[in-house]
DNA sequence: TGGATAACCGACACTGGTGTCGGTTAGGCT
DNA sequence: AGCCTAACCGACACCAGTGTCGGTTATCCA
């Protein structure tokens, strides 16, 4: 018999609690983002990092902890992710166009993140609602200081209503966007992050071109 | 004893087929749009509609062909109501307010609709799965034909990548819009509206102002 | 008025999920 | 070498949901 290096099958090494913690946050990152969490067991997670149901309750204690922690790490990704966009150098164009950029690259890279986070939670759990509807509220903000201080240069009244209309646009924008190149990957990154910033800068194309 | 007209209480009147199954329909679609596929019990939807469960069985097969037919239903509404938008009098700027404002009204009054159709369904049932896929792209098709037409007009080559990536952005824009609004009815319609087409339209407020 | 149809429901068997408890044993530490 | 922590798991009790079957009875209609 060889119980070698590779864990490949029957004769499982016995893992340090941390690295199995994340094995298994892992697992039920990937897996709670395909089904949802209502219809995810923890037996699937389980199987998924490679551990018996019952470990799960040693790391953590109920379904509902494990999910909190996997939503609000995810949410630490792509809010890091976005702002990196909002806080890059150049003009206001360039500003949206890298911020867009990244919301692409990011959600292509972690798609599992945008399901998590953008795909409304039909959990009926109003505690874990309100979290997911906090995370909606901080990425709202982020956008809406990457425009407010553009829209303030370009003479817009930042009370009327225009800012938050213009953030549900524009993010709505980009996650539309990105929902779509996810089923179409084949398209080139650069050609879709240009149409779509060009589209948000110029509007959209009339018949007195450009 | 009161037997009259209302069914209030405790002595239920007994309904014909037809109607006792169109309330169900009616208590199936509030019900899946609030929790989605999976966490909705049957039992649920039952007393919703003011019956048994069993009841249930007498109409629909299963949970899957109740789910199905409601979905389908909800599809046909909302494409009827973006097409008339589309349709819709008056040049290319006009006919996209006019879209946009369709959406907005019609996922106002229907936001159940919304909910169904337009957040992903984690269902993990691949054929319901594509089923909904399959709206969507008929929702696609629909904003592209609404663009295609005017885009031709204003010379952009329908061939390239642009064509899909603007629908999915201003599809997007929209439902991001209509999301907004749905937790933020105070704001006037119109206003509303307005900002969002005049951005689509004309592009981000830049300092070279209009 | 008296069927006959079908709307309605209670009870059941079954499945699949959750969380707990107690026992086993790998592997770091002295 | 041997201890002891804690990583791991099997088995259990429990609950919630699904779909079925057979019986009851309101209501239409001849």
């Amino acid at each position: 018999m060889s119980d070698v290096t590779a864990p490949v099958n029957r004769p499982r090494r016995r893992l340090r609690g941390a690295e199995r913690r994340s094995r298994i946050e892992a697992a039920a990152v990937v897996t709670f983002a395909r089904r949802g969490y209502d219809a995810t067991s923890l037996g699937e997670v389980a199987t998924a990092a490679g551990v018996t149901r019952t470990v799960m309750y040693d790391h953590f204690p109920d379904k509902r902890a494990l999910f909190l922690h996997v939503i609000a790490t995810q949410h630490e990704l792509m809010l890091g992710e976005i702002a990196s966009g909002i806080t890059s150098d150049g003009g206001p164009r360039e500003r949206v166009r890298a911020t867009l950029a990244s919301y692409l690259r990011f959600t292509h890279e972690h798609p599992e993140a945008r399901r998590l986070l953008l795909d409304p939670i039909p959990s009926g759990d109003p505690e874990l609602d309100a979290v997911i509807r906090g995370f909606l509220e901080d990425r709202s903000r982020a956008i809406s200081s990457l425009l407010a201080t553009d829209l303030a240069n370009a003479g817009v009244d930042l009370e009327s209503t225009s800012l938050p209309v213009m953030v549900a646009v524009v993010s709505g924008a980009a996650d539309g966007l990105a929902q779509w190149w996810a089923l179409h990957p084949e398209a080139p990154f650069d050609d879709v992050v240009d149409a779509a910033a060009r589209l948000l800068w110029n509007g959209l194309p009339r018949a007195g071109d450009p």
